[in-house]
RNA sequence: GUCCCUGUAGCUCAGUGGAUAGAGCGCUUCCCUGCGGAGGAAGAGGCCAGAGGUUCAAAUCCUCUCAGGGACACCA
């Protein structure tokens, strides 16, 4: 349990049973630590003046509070309680991170099952930096969701069948001259490359496009996958098969039960989901009038094998092309009976070169591909920098800056605070914990607030797993990593009179926990040197 | 036309209805190489797009307007 955690649960005696507030971490130019505004909510339903009801509290607390936890409990302002931690509560803090070590900041919040899904892009070509962006925040709240107690599985559901895939098949075809090119034909360099490779093959299928399509795909895939797994290191538990769904008869499978809910039906020659009923704004079509179940089925009939495999919270990670697609998807989810169904869409990036606008499609085939810029600026600078922005935000990614002064990025700054830490260690050769040490000794402004900082990895992990706002991790880092280069430039370890040497060892080695623990989930390798 | 996202420092972006709105980059000044300076300190720079509203309290919630991005297939 982390502090805040701790006073949540002091404050909650100190207040009528049920009343909402929250502890938070006090603003940065108030020196307390921790503060609530509980008694602004009170005064409503109370009719008393907050400062009043925040006195009162502050004193209940005080009396309630396990002895020496906190410095000061005190009113500010028009009715905030402030609290103030005491150097021991601080002290019990850097013990449990050296006592706890990889383990610290692991959480039991979230006891269940969740089956995550993203990228999922179709293998038809290489990834865009849109799916990338997808594949980091996938990735990365995994790791969060994992720390936070779930059992996560990491899925790519793969459209390897299919309409798209056959139009890639005709673009190879027409890449050899066999058909006559078309608009609507993938354009992209790596389609006639692959033509080329495989001329003699190719000539043995031109009566097949879908099958030369689903041939390509499978080579695709295979490139995707070295790009997001051993590149980018985005990690998958699963990958899962559309032709799978359709031969294993999961798509029939769903289609009846969709009819035995009466939620389908006909019209117009077709057979239709009735999306509508749960906010769609248009029913969708399942099966076409030739007769073919589209990828709505499909993709419906792949969430029914998800719940029959025993998961009831799913969380499902689009682009930002396919927003329309989350209402009827969410409508399925419904009506498969999942508990919770969560659908989140990233925004698009923008790329930016010489200060101009980079144009990407996939399709017209002139685009940089998210493979390329991890080749380019490499695996920790692509995912730091992705992922210290929020995935609603329409980001721009200056590809000049990534490429020509990528040690300007903040990623640098992180990890030579990491390098610095675990250096001071190496240098005075050391390789376990004091065996005992002075936690008091550990009083000036510096060492103070890089305890304080470290205190709140448990927080982020928490919010991050209630908000998947993973992007709080990389901020953290930097505010992490910003108390530590400020301890370093102020304060000593060697050559300190040995209690203060051995306390501060114990600081330093805690704060390399941490690092190594943070850099871990967001998925960023900790150097020994730079 | 309908729907979604965004608009915060020169730039890129944080900011769970609360106290004096923050960070990085860029700019100015200082520390001058010490446990590796890819660092630290200080400073300049903001009508939080605009207008109404709700509230004890709004960058944050609601409505409208303006601007930018995206989605609106029997494709995925």
């Amino acid at each position: 349990m982390g502090i805040r955690s701790k006073i949540t649960v002091i404050v909650a005696k100190a207040v009528p049973k049920g009343t909402a507030f929250d502890v938070r971490v006090a603003e940065e130019h108030q020196e307390a630590h921790y503060a609530t505004t509980v008694a602004f909510q009170l005064a409503k339903t109370e009719k008393k003046n907050p400062r009043e009801i925040a006195a009162r509290i502050a004193s209940d607390i005080g009396a309630k509070a396990p002895r020496g936890f906190f410095e000061k409990v005190e009113v500010a302002g028009p009715g905030f309680i402030n609290f103030f931690l005491s150097n021991e509560t601080l002290g019990k803090e850097l013990k449990q991170i050296l006592g706890e070590k990889r383990k610290y900041g692991t959480l039991k919040l979230l006891k269940k099952k969740i089956q995550l899904e993203f990228i999922s892009a179709n293998p038809t070509g290489p990834l865009t930096l849109a799916n990338g962006r997808g594949g980091f925040l996938g990735d990365v709240l995994g790791n969060v969701l994992q720390r936070a107690g779930a059992k996560v599985e990491r899925e790519y559901y793969v459209n390897d069948t299919g309409n798209q895939v056959l139009n890639l098949g005709k673009s190879i075809l027409a890449a050899r001259g066999i058909i006559p090119d078309s608009e609507e034909y993938y354009k992209g360099d790596y389609v006639k490359e692959w033509a080329d490779k495989h001329s003699a093959l190719i000539e043995t299928m031109k009566e097949k496009p879908l099958a030369l399509g689903e041939r390509a795909a499978k080579d695709f895939l295979g490139l995707i996958k070295i790009a997001v797994e051993k590149k980018a290191k985005i990690e998958f538990n699963r990958f899962t098969s559309e032709k799978r769904i359709h031969t294993t008869g999961l798509v029939k499978k769903v289609l009846a039960l969709f009819k035995k809910k009466g939620f389908s039906f006909e019209g117009e020659g077709a057979m239709w989901l009735k999306t509508t009923a749960f906010g769609d704004d248009k029913d969708r079509v399942i099966v076409t009038k030739e007769g073919n179940p589209t990828y709505f089925l499909a993709d419906a009939g792949h969430y029914l094998e998800t719940k029959q495999r025993g998961f009831d919270t799913k969380i499902n990670i689009l682009g930002p092309d396919h927003y329309g697609y989350v209402a009827r998807i969410q409508a399925v989810a419904k009506i498969l009976g999942f508990k919770e169904s969560t659908v989140l869409v990233t925004q698009a990036i923008r790329l930016m070169e010489q200060g101009e606008l980079v144009k990407m499609s996939k399709r017209k085939g002139k685009f940089v591909t998210f493979e390329e810029l991890v080749d380019e600026v490499g695996a920790d600078v692509a995912r730091f920098f992705f992922l210290m922005i929020a995935p609603e935000t329409h980001m721009d990614f200056d590809l000049t800056l990534a490429k020509e002064r990528s040690q300007k990025n903040p990623v640098y700054y992180v990890q030579y605070a990491y390098v610095r830490a675990k250096n001071i260690l190496t240098k005075m050769k050391i390789k376990t914990i004091p065996k005992s040490f002075n936690v008091t000794k550990l009083s000036t402004a510096q060492d103070i607030n890089l305890i304080r900082e470290l205190a709140r990895f448990p927080e982020i992990i928490e919010d991050a797993a209630r908000d998947y706002g993973v992007h709080r991790l990389t901020r953290y880092a930097l505010n992490l990593a910003k108390a530590f280069h400020n301890f370093y430039e102020v304060e000593r370890v060697a050559g300190e009179e040995k209690t203060i040497k051995d306390a501060r060892t114990a600081l330093v080695i805690a704060t390399c926990i941490v690092f190594e623990n943070l850099f871990s989930i967001i998925g960023i390798t900790a150097p020994k040197k730079m």
